[in-house]
DNA sequence: CCCCGTAACTACGACCTTGTGACTCTGCGG
DNA sequence: CCGCAGAGTCACAAGGTCGTAGTTACGGGG
């Protein structure tokens, strides 16, 4: 697996805390609902259903009713583009509930490396080929893989280009981008 | 769909041959449709369904109106096996759909040892686990993959249930007829 | 030989899940 | 005080599942 290490702190893992390069308000950290959805590939319908149904919520701030906004971590994103992934896949996204919630607890793991497997109700890290194989080889129904390794660059690579395309005078990462696509 | 009620060529070539020991109907051959669904696992209303959406098919007789019955091979109930694994791992009927249409032209094959494989739209079978292992490398999607050795296996177990427990005492219809062997 | 019960199939519609579109509502910055 | 981005609401659609009622064929009892 291509162990990548990617820019170490390019993508503000803001999580702990750092403000805005430009010491902003606390509001320009993390990323904003129409970001999330440009650099996951998401409709905003979707990712709004998916914040009200609790497949996922932003970690950093919720909604709280009309006028308010919600801001999503770098983890959340992660964890966004698994759920597309497994949906691309053809997987329900029920299953995808069940593996988010553990996917959830792991997060800190070193994801880049490994891969997620879903045999039936349970949900595993797989971090080398041979796990893959031994799970094969024991499963009886069907396994669900998907190697983080690809799907962790792909979202570095979008999430540059959130950067790197729009051109606010001041915010970055808060900086909304209307980008039609599907 | 052809018209057929009774035709010449009605007496169905049955792939593994054999009408019933009695020498009786040609109903007596393959399985009907609640027999497919006990021996599978899925209820009547999927079943028929999945008939009725050109998923699966009786492969021996076809439905011709109210009142007629449908006839499912061995091969059928490979088939609807997997597709019950895949729902079962939370694959959706779409994706099941398409993965249905590779097997279907691949059913001679030497299923038992091998494992299918599904990524995004493509469908093949891994007859190794270093197959397996390599799909998983290169893939960047999602993987899902279904060991047919074990299901093939329950499937015989399945079937061999059916027989070890007489229903009516006489109910032809609903008797399979010749447990496969292939 | 006909009538009736039952197995198995078809028809039809309710209902759930996932979203989508079209608006409306509201907090915030200018 | 106004405009706007983004959250909230509502109606609706597609794809499936499921329950139930209506049909049809077949076989046994009178």
């Amino acid at each position: 697996m291509p162990g990548t290490p990617v820019g170490p702190d390019f993508p503000p893992r803001i999580e702990q805390g750092v403000l805005s390069p430009d010491g902003d308000e606390w509001r320009d950290v993390g990323y904003s609902g129409p970001s999330v959805c440009s650099v996951v590939g998401i409709s905003y319908r979707q990712l709004d259903y998916w914040a009200r149904t609790d497949l996922l919520r932003p970690s950093l701030t919720d909604a709280a009713g009309s006028g308010t906004q919600r801001r999503y971590s770098y983890r959340d994103l992660v964890a966004l583009k698994v759920i597309k992934s497994l949906l691309d896949g053809g997987v329900s996204l029920q299953t995808a509930r069940k593996a988010i919630d553990y996917l959830r607890d792991h997060l800190g793991e070193d994801l880049a490396s490994a891969s997620l497997v879903i045999e039936g109700a349970n949900t595993v890290l797989a971090h080398t080929g041979d796990d893959i194989v031994d799970l094969v080889r024991r499963g009886q129904g069907v396994l669900n893989i998907v190697p983080l390794g690809g799907l962790v660059e792909s979202l570095e690579a979008s999430i540059h280009d959130l950067y790197a395309e729009p051109l606010g005078p001041k915010d970055g990462a808060a900086h909304p981008v209307r980008r039609p696509q599907d």
